[in-house]
DNA sequence: CAATGTTTTAAACGAATGTTTTAAATGACC
DNA sequence: GGTCATTTAAAACATTCGTTTAAAACATTG
């Protein structure tokens, strides 16, 4: 090979870590341990462990942001097409479902999804200093499309509504086979199409929710 | 004074510092320091640095669940007289709005609530070991009062629906101020109140969503 | 006042962290 | 084959962390 896969493995370690620890809950020496690299090997490649996370999110976040772009101008170009007001439901949906149907691409990307997931909930500021700006552009197309679908709810309400939903979503992301609180119940949804879809109707009728 | 105050200012420094940064990125010297008490002496009164999250969280924490366990049981019980079904929306309100009202006592409740809040979101072992079993018995009972209110929800459903309530309330809670995400609207629901109402009835329209 | 138990202080310990250094190995290219 | 940039390796560096120690200061009680 021409160029060594150290680099790659290493990413795909702190993909797996950075989203079942977080940032600052995973060392360089946990991820160059995982990826069978040595811990000066990341610090070659991308020169501090927080432009190694930066690096994490823009692998993937950059086509699967593109792909939930194009769902939601698609679904709005097809209402003023009709001539109708687009649909909540589909929105969410378009907003929601690509990062589920990536979760199940492979073991990789599933990991990538908690992290997003972790991402949206955390506080934390080195996280969110990586993520926000790669997320922001969407999210402002995800809320002018919602004012479409919207029109008579005041901007300001969507807008808190709206960080409800990321709230919601969030957490399903995260963590969506795992329920932090528990009762017992005979049996959840398990898959994460059935997790989704109710997280979509659940945002939807909430989102629509009389002012 | 027979009781030194410094347990004390160690408890609302943590309390403080816990809520902004979490529990993993509050170092136990920026807690003694901004308490003005020795780093020993915290170590003295506490034990260990786990062992202070979860002396901060008992002294709020238990007082302010009685007072939401009862305004649940006080609901269930007048339905139940009146031979009614008890409303998600009054549900939801005795579950959520103590915590509000809560946190407009004092500036130390306040950084309490937002604790509560990261508490809720966090995936983090530390601080969910503390809080989740202080909690629980309160989520099974607003659980089951939730399945009175909807009793033709499966409860598997009610319980994934109530999982994307908890997240939506947790990451209020955590910071009701700040919007992670940006848009630019004239005005956001400043107050808390007018967040809290906003946010009663977006999860009760979720739960109460068709199936 | 003396004695005793409690609280506070300053200093240090050992472990873990991100990062850097220095040198060895590897591989492409003339 | 030798030269040079690229990549790996091991070790060390400077901090920071939670915790402990040992002694001083304080308060309480006989």
């Amino acid at each position: 090979m021409s160029q060594s896969d150290t680099k790659i493995r290493i990413l795909d370690a702190a993909e797996h870590l950075f989203a079942r620890h977080g940032f600052h809950n995973t060392s360089m020496r946990a991820i160059t341990s995982e990826a069978e690299a040595n811990l000066a090997a990341a610090n070659y490649h991308f020169g501090s462990k927080e432009a190694l996370l930066q690096a994490v999110f823009e692998r993937r976040l950059v086509p699967l942001n593109q792909q939930r772009t194009e769902r939601l101008r698609h679904i709005v170009g097809q209402a003023e097409q009709a001539g109708i007001l687009p649909d909540v439901r589909d929105l969410m949906r378009a907003f929601i479902e690509p990062t589920l149907t990536f979760r199940n691409q492979d073991h990789g990307t599933r990991a990538f999804v908690s992290l997003i997931g972790r991402s949206m909930v955390e506080m934390d500021s080195t996280s969110r200093d990586c993520f926000i700006p790669l997320i922001e552009p969407l999210f402002k197309l995800l809320f002018t499309s919602l004012q479409r679908a919207l029109p008579h709810l005041p901007p300001a309400i969507l807008l808190t509504r709206l960080q409800f939903a990321m709230g919601a979503m969030g957490r399903t992301l995260c963590a969506p086979d795992q329920t932090p609180l528990q009762v017992d119940v005979e049996s959840s949804p398990s898959n994460s199409e059935a997790v989704a879809e109710a997280l979509i109707g659940f945002v939807s009728a909430g989102l629509e929710a009389p002012c």
